[in-house]
RNA sequence: GCCCCGGUAGCUCAGUUGGCAGAGCAGCGGACUCUUAAUCCGUGGGUCGCAGGUUCGAAUCCUGCCCGGGGCACCA
């Protein structure tokens, strides 16, 4: 896996050789590292996907050598853009008209490497064998890769070597990039899957706002915070769990539809499917309901998936997951009477620690309080079964301190949550703005702190101030977004759709070897001397 | 925190019952003017994750540790 460079001099041989051809295009006077500006004709893949129109002409193209054949006074290249692929023929007389075939020779065979980013000028034309290519007359090294770019040899799909070890490809994910196409592709899906979320958003009219992620007070959220400090007031701060008392207050402001992509952190376990950051969408709309919210939520994801990836039918594993259905709703308590046959409200506490007992929950005892039991009950036995889009309604009240109260059952909320996969994807209430109801509940959740549940929301004065003021009746909604782009791109391991996830930091020198620079600053008669 | 699997050349990996540490690619030298995993000839390259132990002898067996991956638990 990860090896140990710890003598310097014991540099592998691939990156001596290019260190030793940067010293020596510097002592001839061609700059490794200029500063340019590339009239590029275009991108690779456009070019080759009408060459018929380029065929004949001169183009100009920049990249980076993957691949490099020899073959005496011919040689081919392929120089990869960010759109793909293009073959470079170069010909010794024609790169090297006149008599001094240096450039040739020594530049184009010798000192030219795999990893290289260079630019050439030449006409386009079809070798032999069909390929598109560019007859080189021009080449210009634009920067020197001092380090061997483990650039697989590819044909027909199947990689002879490249980057395969998870844990360099997410700590060097520049690699990971550049050697793997399908997970620069990948980060483009999930570029276009929030694209097509705002799209959706904004042209229902909401505003995209960013509120701070620095609280003096976290909430909105289960979950235990990163703590930081402000020197200049000597305060303690926390990085947001959530931005859902921030936006909930921005609708008190005279707003009616505002969400944010929000950044949360949590201090919390890393797995495959928890960053210590993560982005979370909230959305908050004034005058709705959770039913409303929840036919929002299947119209918008639908879309999404339709716009972003042109299909609303998503494999995930082993499973086809249909977003264009109808979703399927049911209700917490409910399926939960149904896979147990008891209303859980009504069992006494060791009773409901037996039940818990005998569907895996593993020290249920230890838990604080009924609701969570019933919770882990639940994520035991009824969510892994829920593969389609399925949406959950009604949670008992304890278990949603933000939540209005249902309509019709005191004891539950107006809560849903989207299962899909058989893990949570979506979270929405129709949103608590009785002020004496909020003020109730941060009460109890003041107390489960005080009892050891560490992750009880603080109480939040300011909120509740706030919520005083005058709430208008909303509806408010949460998506992990990371979750989405696993299920719409068939990824288990929500470090594969972060660019840059959360790693235990080691010495770059025990994965990568040092350059020998001082190579670089030896005289130049130092070998002679020797 | 627990269980399973793994760590061997720059990269991807093989390594038999314990018996001289290997291949392909990359590198270096050479040949080659339509190749595309180019080909051919030659060649350098290793703290076998770390530390102990067993043994005449350990990449291989045992113990501990480090790191990673997967699973469980934790995490609405």
């Amino acid at each position: 896996m990860i090896r140990k460079f710890m003598f310097p001099e014991e540099t592998p041989a691939p990156i001596l050789s290019r260190v030793e051809a940067l010293r020596e295009l510097k002592e001839l006077g061609i700059n490794p590292y200029p500063a340019v500006n590339i009239e590029k004709s275009g991108d690779i893949a456009q070019i080759k996907e009408n060459f018929e129109k380029w065929e004949g002409k001169r183009v100009i193209l920049a990249g980076r050598i993957t691949a490099r054949r020899i073959m005496g006074k011919t040689t081919f290249m392929d120089l990869m853009d960010e759109s793909g692929k293009m073959q470079l023929y170069i010909n010794r007389d024609v790169l090297c008209p006149t008599e001094d075939k240096f450039l040739y020779n020594r530049f184009v065979k010798k000192l030219l490497d795999i990893g290289d980013f260079i630019s050439v000028e030449g006409e386009a034309f079809r070798t032999k064998t069909g390929e598109p290519s560019v007859k080189v007359e021009k080449i210009i090294l634009l920067a020197k890769a001092l380090r061997p770019v483990p650039l697989g040899k590819e044909k027909e799909g199947q990689k002879f070597s490249a980057l395969r070890d998870p844990e360099l490809r997410y700590r060097q994910r520049y690699l990971d990039l550049l050697v793997n196409k399908e997970v620069r592709e990948l980060f483009k899906t999930r570029t276009r899957i929030i694209n097509a979320i705002r799209q959706y958003l904004d042209s229902h009219g909401y505003l995209e706002v960013e509120t701070p992620i620095l609280h003096t007070v976290y909430g909105g959220a289960h979950a235990r915070p990163f703590v930081t400090h402000l020197n200049a007031l000597d305060l303690t701060l926390y990085l947001r769990i959530a931005d859902e008392l921030h936006l909930k207050r921005l609708l008190i402001g005279g707003y009616e539809g505002v969400y944010e992509f929000s950044r949360d952190f949590r201090n919390e376990g890393i797995d495959r499917t928890h960053n210590p950051e993560f982005t979370m969408l909230e959305l908050y709309v004034a005058y709705k309901d959770y039913y409303w919210m929840a036919d929002f939520t299947e119209a918008m994801i639908r879309n999404v998936a339709q716009q972003a990836l042109g299909t609303t039918q998503v494999t995930y594993g082993e499973h086809t997951i249909d977003f264009g259905k109808q979703w399927h709703r049911i209700r917490f308590l409910e399926a939960l009477k149904e896979e147990t046959g008891k209303d859980v409200r009504n069992l006494s506490d060791s009773q409901l620690l037996e039940l818990a007992e005998k569907v895996g929950v593993e020290n249920p005892e230890k838990l604080p309080g009924r609701f969570k039991i019933i919770e882990k009950i639940f994520g035991k036995i009824v969510e892994p079964q829920l593969l389609q889009p399925t949406f959950v309604f009604d949670f008992p009240i304890e278990m949603s301190p933000l939540a209005k109260r249902h309509r019709e059952d005191p004891t539950l909320t107006e809560r849903f949550e989207v299962i899909v996969a058989g893990f949570e994807l979506c979270n929405a209430y129709t949103e608590l703005n009785d002020p004496y109801d909020q003020r109730q509940r941060f009460e109890w959740q003041r107390k489960a702190k005080a009892e050891g549940d560490e992750e009880a929301m603080p109480y939040d004065e300011d909120f509740i101030v706030a919520m005083e003021y005058g709430m208008p009746p909303m509806a408010g909604l949460g998506v992990g977004i990371d979750r989405l782009v696993m299920l719409l791109t068939n990824q288990h391991a929500i470090q594969e759709v972060i660019l840059f996830p959360l790693m235990r930091p080691k010495p770059v020198e025990e994965y990568a070897p040092s350059i020998p620079y001082h190579l670089l600053e030896e005289p130049t008669d130092a070998k002679d001397a020797k």
